[in-house]
RNA sequence: GCCGACGUAGCUCAGCUGGUAGAGCACUUCACUCGUAAUGAAGGGGUCCCCGGUUCGAGUCCGGGCGUCGGCUCCA
């Protein structure tokens, strides 16, 4: 009996019965036949050797295919496992899966090696040695008992672990094996027909990985590598990821003169002038962006009675992420967020439902004691300063409330081009409050996205104990994804410091709490914009956005004058009063990302004016003094760019 | 916190198997006074991350600590 299978072009094949897609690629044509490496049997990915359903719809994969990455990758971990397993007897696998940029595998090396960098030649040049030798894939479907007897025979116990947990889990009867060479694998595949395909790649680096992603099992040695189609998208890649490291904001942070760090006290930025200029602008522009919506500014204090952090849970669930410290026998501790800080002031007065909503932000100043090894420039301190706001608001007043923080966060992400993925976290395992609070609040915060057509991922259970939330992401120049924005309903704090208002029923009522927080942090925010701009950070926000560059001493005092006629306007400039050549001047502008570099040389110190270039190298010609200082402070309210 | 690597001048880095350190840039001085991405010359500058050990002798070897980097866990 035949099979019949439809093909992507709408056209229906005939085979033979039992036939696989390798059958399918050589009735098609011998050229495809050699190019496949796996077929999308109605969208599924399958191994080239498995036989097609009659009436599948059937497309060839080759390596032009988007499928054809991962699989690679993939073929590659089993080729690094390979490798690995012939050159340190008794090393036990794990897995090796093929990840967003590359592939990784897992294991346990004997007691006393050490895996380090220094090994990868030896390893890949066993990799490359079966990748010419094109093992084929062959791919064995066993009974789970046959399969743990095998793994448990070679003493791969995290192989046998994987088995019991499908069995148990999953009530799995057969699983299969793919082997290559002399390398078996408990894999649920597919691959492509050989070793073959695998024909540029790169190990890349060693790093612990627990096994099973769990803090209290072994520590795993994991191999990162990556793997292409093509020697030249290797190359390509690899020459992107340079590029990227060139973006980076903490090499940008040292070069630009921005911030530093210190041993002294890690993971605790130093701003310097130059980044405190752009901090400043930044603070500028939160600050009347909040008047401006609504919110009303407080500060508040950095050290609190423990007795406060034991009333907000913090003491229970945050202790280890706090610093405390004794004030004439009376245990202190440095606030970690700012939340506890605001209820006082909430509480200060009695509050009316027409009150509400009260709206409370800080640019506040908050320390967690966040692991050392999770420090990262910027991006991970501990000394963070955040956009920090809580609403306190009637049931009612919620999703509409949410909206707005949600608009606000993307008028904000918009001024900066900066486009975050969105997340909403609901209800956890833990979780205090009624089923019914959850409801409302997860469809309050769905309903805020969903009126404003925000596509979003749903992270199921990972919303905070006290209620769910919208987290707002953006990824880094090394490919590292951080949360800047987030939006929290609360209903857990109001509870535990007794928070009320009084409705207009007379009766007391208890508010809701949103924390919110929209850059995230002024550090993180910073070092964001840093990678995004590449270190050419927008007019309104350069640290110095004019420099003046007299072509000979003699114009130095000229030089000064237009600094102080710029610096009148509400401009930073500076004159570069070196005595080098113009060329030279040009050149240490342009490697700090001056955005405008003004040539002040004898016609134009007898004409009133500069002669204006850009940074990148656009040149303008004179232009008075009066008028292009009138221009760039219009430009620099306006932040534009 | 866990695994691995790394820590030499302000920065980027060199320093072989142990014999008390070097380059480029930056900095200072002098000369040059310059027209759109590096003018030249001279000079200064180092507890080789810290503590301990081995050794006649440690930047180099060993142990501990701190920090940084890449991951993992965490955070979000």
């Amino acid at each position: 009996m035949a099979l019949h299978v439809h093909l992507p072009d709408g056209k229906e094949l005939e085979l033979a019965e039992g036939a696989s897609g390798a059958d399918l690629a050589s009735a098609i044509g011998p050229g495809l036949a050699r190019a496949a490496l796996a077929v999308a049997a109605d969208g599924q990915v399958r191994d080239l050797a498995a036989p097609l359903r009659d009436g599948a719809s059937v497309a060839v994969i080759t390596a032009k295919s988007d499928e054809a990455l991962p699989l690679v990758r993939h073929d590659a971990a089993h080729v690094l496992a390979t490798a690995v397993m012939e050159l340190y007897p008794g090393v036990k696998i794990s897995i090796g899966p093929a990840i967003e940029n590359g592939f990784y595998y897992d294991f346990e090396f004997p007691e006393g090696v050490v895996l380090s960098e220094a090994d990868f030649p030896a390893i890949e040049e066993r990799m490359r040695a079966h990748i010419k030798a094109g093992e084929p894939f062959v791919r064995e479907d066993l009974p789970v008992a046959a399969a743990r007897e095998r793994f448990l025979a070679q003493r791969q116990d995290y192989k046998v672990e994987l088995i019991d947990d499908l069995m148990r889990d999953e009530g799995v009867e057969t699983v299969s094996l793919y082997t290559n060479g002399p390398f078996t694998d408990l894999c649920r595949g597919p691959h492509a027909p050989s070793t073959a395909t695998v024909k540029a790649f790169a190990l890349q680096s060693v790093a612990g990985a627990y096994w099973r992603g769990d803090s209290r099992r072994t520590m795993l040695t994991r191999i990162y590598g990556t793997a292409f189609l093509s020697k030249q998208e290797l190359d390509a890649y690899l020459e992107q990821l340079e590029l990227a490291r060139q973006r980076d904001h903490r090499r940008l942070g040292r070069e630009l003169g921005l911030f530093m760090f210190s041993e002294l006290s890690p993971g605790s930025p130093f701003w310097k002038p130059a980044g405190m200029a752009v901090w400043n602008q930044l603070t500028e522009l939160w600050r009347e962006e909040n008047q401006a919506r609504g919110y009303r500014e407080v500060k508040t204090p950095m050290l609190y009675d423990v007795e406060l952090w034991k009333q907000s849970g913090h003491w229970e669930k945050y202790k280890d992420n706090m610093y405390f410290t004794d004030v004439e026998g009376r245990a202190m501790g440095l606030k970690p967020m700012n939340c506890p800080a605001h209820i006082q002031i909430y509480k200060d007065e009695r509050r009316s439902y027409r009150d509400l909503p009260v709206r409370y932000s800080e640019a506040g100043l908050v320390h967690r004691h966040e692991p050392s090894g999770v420090l990262h420039g910027l991006m991970r301190v501990r000394h963070i300063t955040q956009d920090d706001a809580h609403i306190f608001c009637t049931d009612e007043q919620v999703q509409d409330e949410v909206v707005q923080c949600l608009r606000f966060g993307f008028d904000l992400y918009d001024l900066f081009g900066l486009e975050p993925r969105l997340e909403l976290s609901t209800r956890p395992e833990k979780r205090i409050g009624s089923d019914e609070m959850w409801d409302r609040a997860e469809a309050a915060l769905a309903g805020a996205l969903d009126s404003e057509g925000l596509a979003y991922e749903l992270n199921p259970g990972d919303g905070a104990f006290y209620g769910p939330k919208i987290d707002m992401h953006l990824t880094d120049s090394i490919g590292r994804s951080w949360q800047l924005g987030t939006v929290q309903l609360d209903y857990s704090m109001p509870e535990r410091f007794d928070l009320a208002y009084t409705g207009a029923d007379n009766a007391e009522h208890r508010p809701v709490m949103i924390h919110r927080a929209l850059l995230g942090s002024f550090e993180r925010f910073i070092g964001i914009m840093i990678e995004h701009y590449a270190g050419v950070l927008p007019f309104w926000l350069a640290p110095v956005q004019a420099i003046v560059l007299p072509v000979a001493d003699r114009f130095n005092e000229a030089g000064e004058a237009v600094v102080a006629a710029l610096g009148q306007a509400g401009l930073r400039a500076e004159v570069d009063a070196r005595s080098e050549s113009v060329g030279r001047k040009i050149r240490d502008a342009e490697l700090r990302k001056v955005p405008y570099m003004l040539v002040l040389g004898e016609r134009e110190a007898a004409e009133g004016t500069v002669s204006v270039r850009s940074h990148g190298g656009a040149d303008r010609g004179p232009v008075a003094v009066g008028e292009l200082a009138r221009e760039l402070a219009e430009r620099a309210r306006a932040r534009t760019d």
